[in-house]
DNA sequence: TCAACTTATATGACACGTCATTGAATGACA
DNA sequence: TGTCATTCAATGACGTGTCATATAAGTTGA
């Protein structure tokens, strides 16, 4: 029932998780202590950050992320409110919206990037 | 500011969430959808169906796991009120519990591992 | 051009996890 | 033995995620 390939499976699995948890943990810990963010919301930040060309990327982010389309319209809300990104409608398709960041965004995300960078080395080694 | 050592770990990262969102999403969906039950209950299970040996255990299941204590109660809860699981107080420190599959439990679990297993195959490979 | 269908996002009800706190039992030590 | 600190587990308030659905806009084809 339990062969050793089963156990060395379940390994593979816990330790994975261990990684996970561990170092999402770490850089939610931080990123909420210094700037007022999670995880969640820097994750989206950095998305947009990086597709710096323009559409209708409301979508698009959705399909570079494991999040459901409504946990992003939800952290969207979230960012939105702190004022770090900016919803705007798009021309061609008015159900669609595209993200901007704000100045401020761009400013937080700068120096979150840098602590986000470093948590990953240290817990990816 | 944005090395290729950077994008690297990103990438590392981004790959690891993904590997464990797709691996428990699908876990999750089966063990719900055949037996009721939640990854994190399998996973009590599972760790409970492992440590045979009799001890005091709430606690120190607690330290194989990421969860927390307070999510530990919470799970062990719901799988007590299922009757797959049972608590008893510990003789030499009342504080402490430890825990017993019962005879259903037992059997869910069996078949349950069965598919966990054959999901864990699937995509960790 | 008007239905019927599809697609993009938002929203509400609900489940589950975390943090902070509580209650009870134990330990340490004057 | 009496007090104070510590440990184990449970609980309530709260945040955030999911699923199902709503709303609005676009598409298709007779």
């Amino acid at each position: 029932m339990a062969t050793p390939q089963d156990r060395q499976l379940v390994e593979q699995w816990r330790s994975i998780q261990s990684t996970y948890f561990r170092t999402a943990g770490a850089i939610d810990r931080a990123l909420e202590s210094r700037f007022s963010i999670g995880l969640t919301e820097f994750e989206i930040l950095d998305l947009v950050a990086e597709s710096a060309d323009a559409a209708c990327r409301m979508k698009q982010l959705g399909e570079r992320t494991p999040m459901t389309q409504s946990a992003m319209s939800k952290v969207v809300d979230r960012l939105e409110k702190a004022g770090l990104i900016s919803r705007h409608s798009c021309e061609d398709d008015r159900r669609s919206l595209f993200l901007e960041l704000t100045d401020a965004g761009r400013a937080l995300h700068g120096e979150a990037a840098v602590e986000h960078r470093a948590l990953l080395k240290e817990n990816l080694a």
